[in-house]
DNA sequence: TTTTGCTGTAATTCAGATGATTACATCAGA
DNA sequence: TCTGATGTAATCATCTGAATTACAGCAAAA
């Protein structure tokens, strides 16, 4: 199964939030715009990432603050403040394998540390680009757009 | 959203074959009691293992045999039969951006990359461990088990 | 103080995926 | 020809993702 769109979205809207909050003022509308969706949509996303400790959102006014400097902020933290992995487990595992079973009984002995390698070789890799990137790499091609 | 629970079934599967083939007749009622869930969700799975060429079905007298030896199946051979991802990407996309938005039309451009790097990650790490590791671990766990 | 524009959130809807199950056609060997 | 398997369609319940409507609450400007 696929990784919610979700990730994309709040990568898109800290980018929108970093090349616009000179000069815009960036609301949910403004940002469901840029994105193509709804703008409650964004609001659900805003509040996760607000519930993180990765922004904070001006009510009634509106406009949108990081908490921490960009570089501060990981992929990994913001994958982590959007998709809430039941058990933290990136692969669900059959619930019940047979207990009367010698294979049965053993099977997550024997899978449980190569699916958690596996998992944390995704989420180190997660680790290593933050919100910096992000600006440093928009700005490079909104310059050679130009 | 987490990874289907099929890919940990193809591998308890796998690992059943390698330890009952010799003194047992592995059908699809015998998986499916092991897994504990039902022999037609097991059959499916064959099936899909079977169009990836890692294993053979005998029709009619039932019976699992592998296409090649264990070292040569990964965990990523099993995954890639098991989940199609569409289009191959691990993270979805959130569909239509706008291409008026200077941030919109140049997402993909920023993203793309990191994205795939992070799949990668994932993917090298499912290739480094194959069937055989199962077998071998399996063993292991079985003759500290009496 | 009232208006305006925004956020927060509940409730609904629709589509698609997952997993379980029944039913049955088909096949191969005893 | 029986018996025990596989192959597969069809159905169902449940869950999740994404979109949408509706409205209460808040803060600042008019």
């Amino acid at each position: 199964m696929q990784i919610s769109s979700r990730f994309t979205v709040a990568l898109h809207i800290f980018t929108c939030v970093d090349t616009f909050k000179e000069n815009y003022k960036v609301t949910s509308d403004f940002l469901a715009a840029s994105i193509n969706t709804n703008p409650v949509i964004i609001r659900k996303i805003l509040a996760k990432l607000k519930k993180a400790g990765l922004i904070k959102v001006a009510r009634g006014t509106g406009g949108i603050t990081l908490t921490r400097d960009l570089s501060e902020i990981s992929f990994f933290d913001v994958y982590q403040a959007i998709e809430p992995l039941e058990g933290g487990d990136l692969f669900r595992f059959h619930e019940a394998p047979n207990p009367d079973c010698p294979v049965g009984r053993n099977i997550h002995a024997l899978l449980d540390d190569k699916l958690k390698a596996i998992q944390t070789a995704m989420e180190d890799e997660l680790k290593k680009y933050t919100l910096a990137d992000l600006r440093t790499g928009m700005r490079e091609i909104l310059e050679t757009e130009k």
